[in-house]
RNA sequence: GUACCUGUAGCUCAAUUGGACAGAGCAUCUGACUACGGAUCAGAAGGUUGCAGGUUCGACUCCUGCCAGGUACGCCA
């Protein structure tokens, strides 16, 4: 299993598209996609081919017949039986026989048969991007988590992934923070809490300027100090940037999320003049109300400022200027953002003035629905908002709760631990279950699920799995379930099995539509086959022979919800 | 005003991107020999997919128009 590895669907459905092509020569259409899917109800088979139906017209001919050539053709030795079904479908039924020898093979393949298409390939993905002197909440989570399992993703199909934590370090709150940090800093505070300090000081000086005049400007003029590279200012915000970035690596090192690159808005600041003169050699920008702009009426999109009336860059310059330095200095595939819904438009103009500026690279926006509470958006102005560190504390709590509970014998220690994966995983898969794209609603209830689609359900399967393979070695000791072959005979078996072998299918579509979900609906919809049939097969009582196969399963099972899991950064305890 | 997104069971969400009878979880109800771990399993009930048209063999999905909510739209990031 190496470079040339397929999942099944991608086998099937070349072989579909063979087979279409040696049946109508010459008359198949280029764009039309003639593959095969797996299919909703296993009494419609394993796997389906639609393609029959939409070929009908250009062919000039019933689906029916088009569908009958597909399954009289030679068939892969995968498949058992294919048969036309209702208007023009085809029906693909694996062989059990070769599913088992699949299986077995999956057992040794410490990859399960996921393929490696991003090798020799690269991708930066920029996610998280806190910004400095502001604690992270509860609406930094999904990008965070969203990010990071698709960072995990990638790496595993075999990308070089940078992973680039983009830091906001780099606005005009610093005015406010430095002026602020004068006059109203408490140095025990800042040392002891520094962002909850910072905070209070911004809230402060911000408060200050709208009744001061005088204070406005002065703060003002510190950021064009410090802009221009005061030697004093620059001590004090870098000073901002660690304390901060201390509290956020905190909160990292418990997500279990790290990063290639931490490089914030900062750290292209030499680059913005840079990107003015290519904007305007090339004849992009234009000055338009004292301001330098980007008009985007092809694209029929508003316009981008990309210098302001006052002769500053903002945040559109800043992006552009990130975007170039990638390219040079990574030469990547692609590049992908992760931040809420609010910035589509803006990264639609960057994406759009890039290739305009030649930039070729793939930029592709994840954006996520905005975290919202069930009486309405929160902000710090109103006060309401969630810090994520509460979240995760509280995650925890309730997790130590359930499993002092259910496993009083456990030692403290273990329980804790145990605690924390269960705690974190609940939260991190509350988020990861769900398409990204949709709005959410934060509810403390949803978030520490530890019942039903969650995270605690999954590693529940585990640590179950784990205690029967415990249990086989002490009741046969020395035997080697790898001895026996794998036979599926029970119905429940069969199901278990076809899932098995799709792990790799839903690995590859979570990575190429950049929706983590779909990978958790697999695991979900895994763990819960395997759940029953663990209720209703035998296995430890079972007479040798289905015994050792069904052992097999089982390991199968556990290592591939681990795989899955570890995919979306949750930990799997052996025993919770 | 313009653009983008969302609307699916009482609640929270899926639906392999146009496929077969729209699936899960929570909550509700009924069951499971002390079981290989009950944080589980078996089952019941729950739907005019916001509304109205259209496209076609076939629509939650695509098009048009409404309704409701969200977000963004030249000097904040």
């Amino acid at each position: 299993m190496q470079n040339d590895v397929l999942t099944i669907e991608q086998v099937l459905s070349d072989w579909a598209r063979g087979a279409f092509q040696a049946a109508f020569p010459d008359s198949i259409p280029d764009g039309l996609s003639v593959g095969v899917v797996p299919t909703a109800d296993e009494r419609f088979g394993d796997y389906q081919c639609n393609a029959a139906m939409s070929l009908a017209k250009a062919l000039k001919k019933p689906p029916r017949e088009i569908a009958s050539a597909l399954a009289a053709a030679a068939r892969p030795e995968a498949v058992a039986k294919a048969e036309v079904a209702g208007p023009g479908f085809v029906n693909l039924f694996l062989d059990p026989a070769w599913m088992a020898g699949r299986l077995e093979q999956l057992g040794d393949d410490p990859r399960l048969g996921v393929p490696g298409p991003g090798r020799g390939r690269t991708v930066v993905i920029d996610y998280s991007s806190p910004n400095v002197a502001k604690p992270m909440h509860i609406g930094h989570i999904r990008s965070t988590v969203i990010g990071n399992a698709l960072d995990r993703l990638h790496r595993f199909l075999g990308w070089r992934v940078i992973a680039d934590n983009h830091l906001g370090d780099w606005g005009t709150q610093f005015g406010l923070l430095i002026m602020g940090f004068r006059h109203f800093a408490d140095p025990a505070a800042y040392e002891t809490a520094p962002i909850e300090e910072l905070e209070r000081i911004y809230v402060k000086s911000y408060e200050r300027s709208k009744e001061d005049p005088a204070w406005l400007d002065a703060a003002r003029a510190e950021l064009v100090k410090l802009q221009q590279g005061d030697p004093e200012n620059r001590r004090l915000w870098q000073s901002f940037v660690e304390h901060s970035l201390r509290e956020f690596n905190r909160i990292y090192e418990r997500l279990g999320v790290s990063f290639d690159l931490v490089r914030g808005e900062s750290h292209y600041n030499d680059r913005l003049p840079g990107v003015i003169e290519r904007l305007e050699e090339k004849a992009l920008a234009r000055e338009s109300e004292g301001a330098l702009v980007v008009f985007l009426d092809d694209e029929k999109m508003p316009v981008c400022i990309v210098r302001k009336s006052d002769g500053a860059y903002n945040y559109a310059t800043t992006d552009l200027a990130t975007v170039a330095a990638r390219a040079e200095e990574f030469a990547p595939d692609a590049v992908i953002y992760v931040t809420d819904e609010r910035q589509q438009l803006h990264f639609r103009q960057i994406f759009a003035i890039a290739k305009k500026m030649g930039v070729a690279t793939r930029l592709v926006h994840v954006w996520f629905g905005l975290m919202r509470l069930p009486e309405g958006t929160f902000s710090t102005r109103q006060g309401n908002v969630i810090k994520l560190e509460r979240l995760l504390d509280e995650a925890q709590t309730r997790a130590l709760a359930v499993v002092k509970a259910a496993s009083p014998e456990m030692p403290a220690e273990q329980q804790g631990a145990v605690a924390r994966a269960v705690g974190i995983g609940a939260v991190k898969y509350a988020d990861l279950s769900q398409n990204p794209q949709s709005l959410v609603t934060f509810t403390w209830e949803k978030a520490l699920a530890l019942d039903g689609n969650s995270a605690p359900y999954l590693q529940y399967a585990c640590a179950r799995i784990a205690s029967v393979l415990d249990k086989y070695r002490e009741r046969f000791p020395g035997q080697d379930p790898a001895a026996h072959p794998i036979r599926l005979t029970e119905p429940i078996e069969r199901r278990l099995a076809v899932r098995l072998l799709r792990f790799p299918e839903a690995v590859v579509h979570a990575a190429e539509a950049f929706k983590p979900n779909l990978l958790a609906d697999y695991l979900y919809d895994l763990a819960q086959t395997y759940s029953t049939f663990y209720q209703n097969v035998p296995f430890l009582k079972a007479e040798a022979g289905p015994r050792e196969s069904r052992v097999r399963l089982c390991e199968l099972t556990m290592k591939t919800l681990r795989q899955g899991l570890s995919l979306l950064g949750i930990e799997t305890p052996e025993r919770i």
